[in-house]
RNA sequence: UCCUCCUUAGCUCAGUUGGUUAGAGCAUCUGACUGUUAAUCAGAGGGUCCUAAGUUCAAGUCUUAGAGGAGGAGCCA
């Protein structure tokens, strides 16, 4: 970009300076000689305000000088002679870059649905919350990288086209290039995968874990940060069709170590964002605050940055399954029966409003559960002696439920392809994943981290669709 | 996929028991105003009441079906 940012000049010590700006007006207001814009450039959630008097512009120019207009803008910064800014720019020249019609521009100086910006997706990029969330969503991802390489990892791209099916995480997009009205047959009748581009069935990752755990053992410490795909057909505020995730993996490492990774990164991110993004944090909260005015004061949520340090200054509590399950069972809700799913025997899987219970009203913090019971998790975690339960740990957050499933992976051979076999996971065509624990293997530990989760809990925001830029949900893909 | 609710002006919404020409705030346009802060003041324009069928003398309002949206649940990150 050409020139400082607004960003660099709202923050100048000096003042009677030239200064050129480029960005987009975001409001316009006026009298008889003189109009004030208020021009965004995105590199912050201020505006700066430019001062026009019209003895100077010519007529056609002020003309064009509308909401979402982009502007070229040449003049002095001086002090301003309003309250609410420290500094102005006293305009000599204005050159409209490109022109709005204020009839038909939808993005107006008010306070707009989040529903109304989600259907204009490519123009919610010009509000003050949406500027707000993707900046703080990419120091985020930066934080993300910078702990890990802070900490000796190594950043794996894991494939994203996939013909393992074996993950279990849900179901898959398939991927072909197969005539849709006309597929080739086999002698069976059935679509024949050996003329497709990879000669097999291939599908869109759901977790890139499995390969992951093959780098983590040689590697040692690795993560990946990419893309991931789930054609379920979930209509809620926290689920994607197509999100990002973090899966770290470490050699090494068993449960313990896998929960102290995961609690001091999500500490260090949150503490990032705390120190590089005040103006946006400051902004979303106050944005939240409103949203809220309407809630019973119970049900309103901490304040945003407070909920931030709160969460990063406290340790995560960290119990088994079995002793959630306890809490659970004497708890006032269950013996009211005002769960909608009465929990009475051990084995019984945890629903949503479970999870919010313990994290919400009984720890009122960050939960890492535990040892869960084998039977509702996955192949690969690892068995614990009393054979009932396997090293996994699910971190619940307020309001989110469930940022992080991971465990301790199974490194021992023979319980491995004994556990494969009781779940029909197919031995043959897993025979890489299967390798590493036949040459060299060593216990480790991995998770996946949901991004986007991640994102509504840094933000406040409360529907995922808004964090990320163009969200996919099922009968969606615009833009 | 299931449950509940919603769909009226560009946006946010009101619209009584079914009854004349469907309203408000904001936005837009026009004008006023000596520096505004989502400026203020005055005026104007702007409607396929989501779609289709039905009930009725009469439907924005009632019934049925469909479409779209929101919240919750399940699946999960």
């Amino acid at each position: 970009m050409k020139g400082k940012t607004i960003k660099d000049i709202l923050s100048s010590t000096e003042e009677n300076i030239e200064v050129e700006v480029r960005g987009w007006v975001r409001n316009r207001r006026g009298s008889k000689n003189v109009a004030f814009i208020a021009l965004n450039d995105g590199s912050t959630i201020n505006s700066i305000q430019v001062v026009v008097d019209f003895a100077s512009i010519n007529e056609s120019v002020m003309e064009g000088i509308t909401v979402g207009a982009a502007l070229l803008v040449r003049g002095k910064l001086v002090k301003s002679q309003g309250g609410q800014q420290n500094f102005e720019v006293a305009a000599y020249q204005v050159i409209i870059l490109g022109l709005a019609d204020a009839e038909k521009y939808p993005i107006q100086p008010k306070k707009h649905s989040l529903e109304f910006l989600r259907e204009n997706a490519h123009l919610r990029f010009r509000t003050n919350t949406f500027g707000a969330i993707f900046r703080i969503r990419h120091k985020v991802i930066f934080a993300i990288h910078n702990y890990f390489n802070n900490n000796g990892f190594c950043n794996i791209h894991t494939p994203i086209i996939t013909a393992s099916d074996a993950e279990g995480a849900g179901e898959m997009f398939r991927v072909t290039t197969l005539s849709d009205t006309n597929p080739p047959l086999n002698d069976e009748g059935k679509v024949n995968y050996k003329d497709d581009f990879f000669g097999r069935p291939t599908n869109l990752t759901v977790s890139g874990q499995l390969e992951a755990e093959l780098a983590a053992l040689a590697l040692g410490k690795v993560y990946t940060f990419g893309p991931t795909f789930r054609a379920e057909n979930s209509n809620t505020t926290r689920h994607l069709a197509e999100f990002w995730m973090i899966e770290p993996e470490v050699a090494f490492n068993d449960l313990n170590d896998n929960m102290d990774l995961a609690e001091e990164m999500l500490k260090y991110v949150i503490n990032y964002v705390l120190e590089n993004c005040k103006d946006d944090l400051d902004f979303l909260s106050k944005r939240q605050e409103e949203e809220e005015k309407g809630k019973k004061e119970e049900d309103r949520s901490m304040e945003l940055i407070k909920k931030l340090q709160f969460v990063a200054n406290n340790d995560f509590v960290r119990l088994t399954y079995t002793e959630a399950i306890e809490i659970l069972k004497n708890s006032n809700p269950n013996k009211k029966k005002k769960f909608d799913y009465i929990i009475e025997s051990w084995g019984a899987d945890l629903q949503s409003e479970h999870e919010r219970y313990l994290v919400e009203k009984h720890f009122k913090k960050p939960v890492i559960l535990i040892d869960y019971p084998k039977d509702i998790k996955a192949f690969y975690m690892r068995a614990n002696d009393d054979n009932k339960t396997v090293r996994a740990m699910d971190i619940l957050f307020p309001g989110i439920g469930e940022i992080v499933g991971g465990s301790q992976r199974e490194e021992r051979l023979d319980i491995l392809l004994q556990k494969m076999h009781e779940m029909n996971i197919p031995e043959k065509e897993m025979y890489w994943y299967i390798d590493t624990r036949r040459f060299g293997s060593v216990p480790h530990s991995g998770y996946g981290l949901g991004f986007e989760r991640l994102m509504l809990f840094v933000t406040g925001m409360t529907n995922i669709r808004d964090v990320i830029p163009f969200p996919r949900f099922p009968k969606s893909a615009e833009f």
